[in-house]
DNA sequence: ATCCTAGGATTACGCATGTAATCCAAATGG
DNA sequence: CCATTTGGATTACATGCGTAATCCTAGGAT
């Protein structure tokens, strides 16, 4: 399952900026006044940093910018599961060489697992294998 | 089962040292040149750019150095699954709020997830509904 | 009409990262 | 003994990232 250099069909997306991204994909098109008043509590950000992260995004093709008046609109502009794909597939590679089961093993052993976890994960294995088997 | 901020008991690791370290957790205890060689014809590096990495990595106290004659030999000094599972939390936290379960389910649905690999898994989750239940 | 505010544009700035090159000294090959 | 190689130490250098501040201007408040 390990997998090298996949092309690349989303711009890379740093830390901070899955914040922002997470918020747009959660909300849809929205100004950096909602925005900032999404994060305001859960984060310190000033509103020139969530301004300066928008911009970044914007300049690498994640958000499509819209005028509206003398504001912006931004939308993202890439799709969030491709994104989580793409990260998913080069964390995986990166920290465990691709292998799916050692890294779902460390994190049942560490982490507090639901049991409503474990029957989610069920379900999933279920649909894998059924999908396998046609 | 999102966290936040947990104490980060080893340093921070970047893309290219993880690759390096990976090779120290593979082989244990070696020499500068032992890791260039490891890592030719997989990658363009020169040595000293494997020698930065290596420092770098000292200088974090991911590696322990020992002076053996007028060469160091370098011996990780973080645990490999403590690096994978604070890597393995923030990775979630950040592109899946958390949540395991999409992470799995978005893997399964794009990438070849073969009969070993789900049997494997199956086992790793009888096990963690075993601990559950005790 | 005026002043404050909020947003875009531009600029900042230190640290991390990827990717080395240079310099120096020791070991090694001849 | 001398030249080459190799490793450590130091330095480099563009780019990205986190985190803004400044400047300018259009709108809204008064």
């Amino acid at each position: 399952m390990a997998r090298h250099a996949p092309t690349p069909l989303a711009p890379k997306i740093s830390d901070a900026e899955w914040t922002v991204m997470n918020v747009f994909w959660h909300r849809g098109t929205s100004t950096l006044a909602e925005v900032v008043k999404e994060l305001e509590g859960r984060l310190h950000w000033k509103p020139r940093t969530v301004q300066s992260l928008i911009r970044r995004l914007a300049d690498k093709g994640a958000l499509a910018v819209e005028a509206v008046g003398r504001e912006f609109r931004y939308t993202p502009a890439v799709a969030q599961d491709q994104c989580q794909h793409e990260e998913s597939v080069s964390f995986l590679d990166r920290v465990f060489n691709g292998r799916l089961t050692p890294f779902v093993a460390g994190l049942m052993e560490r982490e507090e697992v639901s049991k409503d976890d474990l029957a989610a994960l069920r379900e999933v294995l279920a649909q894998a294998e059924k999908k396998l088997k046609k």
